[in-house]
DNA sequence: CCTTACGGTTCCATTTTTCGAAACTTGGTT
DNA sequence: AACCAAGTTTCGAAAAATGGAACCGTAAGG
C-alpha cells in the first residue's frame, strides 16, 4: 500500500501509523517500527504537527491526531459523500422500516460508513460516519462488490482477508456464488455473516452509467423482526438505492455558480 | 497562515485550497490563482490523488476531496477530541435542558464544533461536526478566549475578523470587557451576536492545570424560551463543563495496553 | 557527586527530489 | 487545416530531504 510518493507519501504513511495506533503516541514507539531514520522521522512529525495534523502534548512527548482532520473531512464528507444527497431518502427509509439505515462507500478495497440513522435515536454522528469495515461479509460491502466492473472486482476481492467473523461466514468460493445471486436478485443478504445475530438486507447505489457509486442497508437484529421481517423491505431499499443514484447523477451538475467567499 | 513547510506543506496548502471551494474544481482553477507553476501544481495534485486525500473524475477532469480524510478524521475525532469523553454529559445537558447543545475546540483561531446534540433529533451528524465557526461571536468561542493564557489570547484575537453578523455582534473594544466579565462569571452568553434570533449560554472546558480544552453551550431560539429561560441554565452548562474536564483529565492516562490488531 | 542510559534534538556533507520554463499531446473549435 | 485551450511530460538547475553522528537534558545507578 504505502506506495513511494515522495516526502508526501512518507508523511502521510506517518499519519496512518499513529492513526493506527489509536491513542496518543510517543516518539520513540513509532521509531521502534524502523520505518525510518530518527532524524528523518523527527522532521516528519515536526511537519505533520506544524500543519495540525497531527497534535503533540509537550508534558507527555505524545503525537496524536489533530484537529484539522476534522475540519477537512467534514468538507469531504459533504462535498464529495454520497451522504448529502442521500440523506432524506435514508431517513425516509429508516422511518419506513423502524430500522437500522447505513449508508456506505467502497474506499480502498473496504467498506467506508458515511452516514447512519437509526429511526429512534435519530442520526448517530461521527462515532459511526468514517468508520471503516469489510467488503466480503457486509450486505453493503457484497452490494458494491457484486456490481463493480470484472477487472476492478478481482483486484478489490484481492485485498479481502476472508477472515471468518462468525460460523456463517463466506469463504472466497461461496461469496462468487453470491455475487451471481446478487447482480441477479439486485439485492445483497447479510445472513449473520459478520456479527452473530445481525442480518441486513442491501442494495448498490448506481450512476445512470451503472458505475458502483455506493450501497444502502437496512440492519436488524435476530430475534425481534428476523430475516423474515428485513425480505419484506428488500424492495424498499432497492428503490431508494435507485432514487440515491438518480439524485445523485443530478448533483453532479449543479450550476456553475462561481462565487468564492475571502474567508 | 500557509508556511513553509516543505513540499509536505505545499501539497497541504493545495488541499485546503481544493476544500475552500467547497465543490470539485478543475485543474485550470487552481493554476489561474496562480500560487504554483503548471507542473508543480500538476504533481502535487498527483500525489494527493495517488494518496486517496484527493478524488480525480477523469471523465470532468474535476478533482475533490477523497474518502481517506473521512477515515482519518473518524480516528482523530474517536482518539483525539473531546466529544467521545464528553458525550454523556452533553446528552445529559440536553435531555436536562431540552434545547440544542454543542461541544466545541479552539483549532487555528477559529471555533470548531466536534458535537452536537438536539434533545429531539437525536445526535447530528457529520453535518455538524467538523463544522467551524467565529471565535469572537459565539458562545463556545468567548468561553474559551476568556481563559486562554494572555498571550495566546492576543494571538488568537489577532486573527479575528469581528465582522459584524447582526447589530448585537462586539467589536474588539466590547469583546475585552465581556471577556472580562465572563473570567468572573464562569459563562458566556451570545445575545444574538452571530444569527439574529438565537442565543446561547457557554462554559469553558478546563484541565486540572487551567488549560483550555474546549466549551460546551445550551442554544436556544428567542420567542421560544427566550434569554431568561437560559439564564437558568448557566449554572447547569457550567457544572456540565467542569465535569467533562475532570473526565478527560482521566481518559488521558488509560491502561497502558499496548496490543496492537495487524489488520 | 559523578557516571551511564535513554529519549529527543540538532548538525551537516551527500544524495535525492523537486522545481518550473518550455516543449509537447490531446481534444475540441473556427 | 489551422487554431486554441487544457492537460501532460521533459530536463538541467536549484533546493530539499536524507541519515549518521554528535549533542543535550533528564533520570536512574553507583
Amino acid at each position: 500500500m504505502a506506495a513511494r510518493d515522495g516526502t508526501v507519501g512518507k508523511a502521510l504513511d506517518v499519519l496512518d501509523r499513529v492513526a493506527a495506533y489509536g491513542r496518543p503516541v510517543r516518539f520513540s514507539e513509532l521509531l521502534a517500527e524502523g520505518r525510518y531514520p530518527k532524524a528523518t522521522l523527527y522532521r516528519l512529525l515536526q511537519v505533520l504537527t506544524s500543519q495540525g495534523l497531527l497534535s503533540h502534548d509537550p508534558d507527555t512527548g505524545q503525537y496524536g491526531l489533530g484537529m484539522r482532520l476534522v475540519r477537512l473531512a467534514h468538507a469531504a464528507w459533504a462535498t464529495a459523500s454520497l451522504a448529502p444527497v442521500a440523506r432524506p431518502h435514508v431517513d425516509a427509509l429508516a422511518a419506513r422500516t423502524g430500522q437500522v439505515v447505513h449508508l456506505a462507500q467502497l474506499d480502498g478495497g473496504q467498506v467506508l460508513y458515511v452516514d447512519k440513522v437509526s429511526p429512534l435515536a435519530g442520526v448517530e454522528m461521527f462515532s459511526a460516519s468514517g468508520r471503516i469495515g469489510p467488503a466480503y461479509c457486509t450486505g453493503v460491502g457484497k452490494a458494491m462488490l457484486a456490481f463493480l466492473p470484472p477487472r476492478e472486482a478481482e483486484a478489490v476481492l484481492a485485498q479481502q482477508s476472508f477472515h471468518a467473523f462468525t460460523p456463517a461466514t463466506l469463504d472466497a468460493a461461496a461469496l462468487g456464488a453470491d455475487l451471481e445471486r446478487i447482480r441477479a436478485e439486485g439485492v445483497a443478504w447479510d445472513r449473520e455473516e459478520h456479527e452473530p445475530g445481525i442480518v441486513c438486507v442491501a442494495a448498490p447505489i448506481l450512476s445512470r452509467g451503472g458505475r458502483v457509486l455506493g450501497a444502502v442497508s437496512v440492519t436488524s437484529a435476530l430475534g425481534q423482526d428476523g430475516l423474515d421481517g428485513l425480505a419484506g423491505h428488500g424492495d424498499d431499499v432497492r428503490r431508494t438505492a435507485r432514487a440515491i443514484g438518480e439524485d445523485a447523477q443530478a448533483w453532479r451538475f449543479p450550476e456553475r455558480a462561481e462565487m468564492r467567499i475571502a474567508q
